[in-house]
DNA sequence: ACCTGAACACCGTTCAAGT
DNA sequence: ACCTGAACACCGTTCAAGT
């Protein structure tokens, strides 16, 4: 009587935990739910991986995967301005944020990294499109001269706070009045490009 | 044979669920636990708090008030420039988020602000201090022109997002290089004081 | 404002024995 | 590479009945 999942069982198993994220969240993802979803027995995901830890691992590295992939399309379709496309990239993160709160939650949680080094490779390599923009910017005179690395780091920690701070009590943190998330991005990346001392 | 908790039980409960989450983190806090090392039956908590996101949440509250007076008390150790202070103020940021990175994670996690709203007054209020940073920065000729609660988010969003980088998997992210945190703050928040743009 | 103790539905994880 | 089914220890939450 048993039926077989024949086939990529543990795609399946990760598209279902990716679309129950969604759904309710984190907190109410089991994988007892997602066996269940997928037409398995509860013990099945543990053919394809150690333990709950390692699904939430795959669902990160994934995330970063789609979040690059978002990214670079942000930035092909925009003008050969650095500027600009710092500009689109970073608007492309934070809509990726905020349109997968709980993919994004997943993906920065604190990860034991030393049993989960790929994590960390996927992570930096969705840096690296930025990392080629700041290059960029600086060969073509749009950017100042300075540790390009450095660069990159501080850019990056802007964009990503401006995405935590707005997935974070829906909204209500950066906009207690009434300015689109884009807005935002807009504004806080021209002051770290323009800066604020005087 | 009973015996009973004769005090302030509430707040017991909030100091040892504080405590198991620096310990093990917030995934392994459960409200059974804390029960049971406060000494009180598994439903004693519920005569204070709702359930165990109401106990979240009043961790969150707490970690709002704690981070304003870390912040607070850096500033005020500070010589009287803007730029120092803004420096002195996030690098007390920062230390708090890879102090107490678990209770960070607390505050942030995404949280119905509908039926917590006191939560969304709590963290307002820890952003005044920085708000009056800027404002003075501005009085004082030391910053640009330009609207001041624009820039104060422009602030918090790169200091949360230096935060929120270095404690997730441990430092990798930010650091895949010797650099200190610190170090990381000092250049982040330059960049943004002083601008990327040629 | 607490206590005990039972109960419920739900977890993650590990078996043993099958196909 | 799956299945069933049982089992374990642990959850959050809700009772009922006590002091």
């Amino acid at each position: 009587m048993a039926k077989y999942h024949h086939g990529d069982l543990r795609n399946t198993l990760l598209a279902i935990a990716t679309e129950l994220l969604g759904e309710e969240g984190i907190q109410a993802l089991s994988l007892r739910k997602i066996a269940q979803r997928a037409g398995v027995s509860h013990n099945a995901p543990y053919m394809h991986f150690a333990d709950k830890e390692a699904v939430l691992v795959a669902i990160a590295e994934e995330g970063f995967r789609l979040l690059s992939l978002d990214v670079e399309a942000a930035i092909s379709v925009t003008e050969n301005s650095s500027r600009q496309q710092l500009l689109a990239a970073s608007k492309a993160y934070v809509r990726f944020a905020i349109e997968r709160a709980a993919h994004l939650q997943v993906m920065f949680r604190s990860i034991d990294v030393e049993k989960y080094p790929n994590l960390a490779v996927v992570s930096q390599a969705s840096l690296r499109r930025l990392s080629e923009l700041v290059k960029s910017g600086r060969e073509r005179g749009e950017f100042r001269a300075g540790d390009p690395d450095e660069m990159t780091k501080a850019i990056w920690a802007m964009v990503h706070g401006v995405a935590t701070l707005s997935i974070a009590y829906q909204p209500t943190l950066l906009l207690p009045d009434r300015n689109s998330i884009e807005d935002v991005v807009v504004v806080s990346i021209g002051h770290l490009l323009d800066g604020i001392a005087s």
